[in-house]
DNA sequence: AAGAAAAATTGGCCTTACCACTTGACCTCC
DNA sequence: GGAGGTCAAGTGGTAAGGCCAATTTTTCTT
């Protein structure tokens, strides 16, 4: 059995990680001077020296700022990244992944073997599942875009395409408008996702072709559509807005 | 005028330097045990708490691992990574950009402006300077494939564009082997490095053209021919071996 | 009221000291 | 002679107290 390196916590990753909390739950707010190292030391019923090396830690994971002679800051959480590390929006995330996606297809129909196949079949059958459902089909989604991937046996190539969807994963802006978007088609009962099974199945069909051409088109045209469904349901949220605002006013 | 925060390096962050030049220099070899606190304190010439502090440090980088009561170690840099995130190899890669910056030409041709070109040209003529006094082109190449990534107006493209490059400066495969081709390519006074500037050039025409098609069958067949080049090259390496081993073998 | 000097506060660093744990040598016992 | 236990030296972990330099705040002067 596998030895459990017993858990030898250090204090100053105890104290460090309370901080952490009293800082995530509001009661440092950001860019606020929390207590001085003495006053800490005597709250926490620890030494100053642990206290010291609890704020070099978190210096290093930039959760605050040190400085000399002024006091210990708290830094505005990593979540707010401003204009360059924003990431790219939803329309140029989608048109790169039609171009990159479509490429890797086309690699993908030339070298892609039977067990590829099978699984991509299979991954888009539990994704017709879900849409049945009307539940999240992201993640079966993503499970058959990887293995088209994969099946270019270019890891460069897998590894672009893997980044495109960490993009997606990380964006908090595209949480939120995914979120509402799945809002509103509920409300309208309309579901794409049927859609996008059937575009998977003929990506599909065009790789076990071995139709690198058939592949790319398919590819393309399938994220091209969804760009152009996301681009609809951007726009029926504005309408659904506006009615909203309507109702609110006739009151 | 901006108030530079004087560099008030602190005393544990200079330690923690000096033990990781120590520890790349070899003067600390991997798994080994490096000095105790209280030497190192001796030697160093600062107190014990700073060590201890830079010894934090050096432990959330995942330079060092501390064992209360034994001492503390040196791990192993996480540069070697065996198989996983070995990263793609040179055909590989070559293969994923030929595709992806293809694609990436296609969509700059059509949103391309003036002063981009212009730095194309520019980066162009550089790189052709640096390819008469046979000095590397490396950067200016690098620079030239950017400015066409960036072109497409689309982050995400331009940021897997990127990350391609960065495979190639991160792998330590790939700089033996760049080199010893660059040595390969002296020894026998052959430089495709204009070649690649015409190349260039084509591609750079395309653009200004507004040739979607033809620019991204610009740069495909550039990123191919390259190659075709490294290709020789390896198999000249190999040659160049053999030879070398004949001359061995006769002495 | 504005500016300058002084005092209080804060982090940076040092020193000393004690504790718990690991380690390895030594010793006993079979 | 080998297996086992014992124990001391060494190590990191932590505490307490003190001084210094930089910063901030207060106070006093002009």
């Amino acid at each position: 059995m596998p030895v459990e390196p017993i858990k030898v916590r250090r204090l100053y990753q105890e104290v460090a990680d309370q901080l952490l909390r009293l800082i995530a739950t509001g009661e440092f707010k950001v860019g606020e001077r929390l207590p001085s190292e003495r006053e800490l030391a005597v709250s926490l019923q620890v030494s100053r020296p642990t206290i010291r090396e609890a704020m070099i830690a978190l210096e290093l994971a930039a959760a605050v700022q040190i400085r000399s002679g002024a006091g210990v800051f708290v830094c505005e959480p990593p979540s707010q990244q401003s204009t360059a590390d924003a990431g790219p929006g939803p329309f140029e995330l989608l048109e790169a992944r039609a171009h990159i996606e479509g490429e890797a297809a086309a690699l993908a129909a030339q070298r892609i073997d039977e067990v590829e196949l099978r699984a991509l079949r299979k991954a888009n059958e539990t994704m017709n599942g879900l849409a049945d459902a009307r539940a999240s089909t992201e993640e079966a989604d993503r499970e058959f875009h990887q293995i088209v991937a994969r099946a270019t046996r270019n890891s460069a190539m897998a590894a672009a395409v893997e980044q495109l969807w960490e993009f997606r994963a990380r964006m908090p802006m595209w949480q939120g408008l995914h979120e509402t978007i799945r809002e509103i088609k509920k409300r309208r009962d309309w579901s794409d996702d049927h859609h996008a099974v059937l575009d998977h199945r003929e990506i599909t069909e065009a790789l076990a072709a071995r139709d690198a051409g058939g592949a790319r088109e398919a590819m393309r045209a399938h994220l091209e559509r969804v760009s152009g469904v996301l681009l609809a349901a951007s726009e029926l949220k504005i309408l659904d807005l506006d009615h909203q605002f309507e109702n609110l006013s006739q009151e």
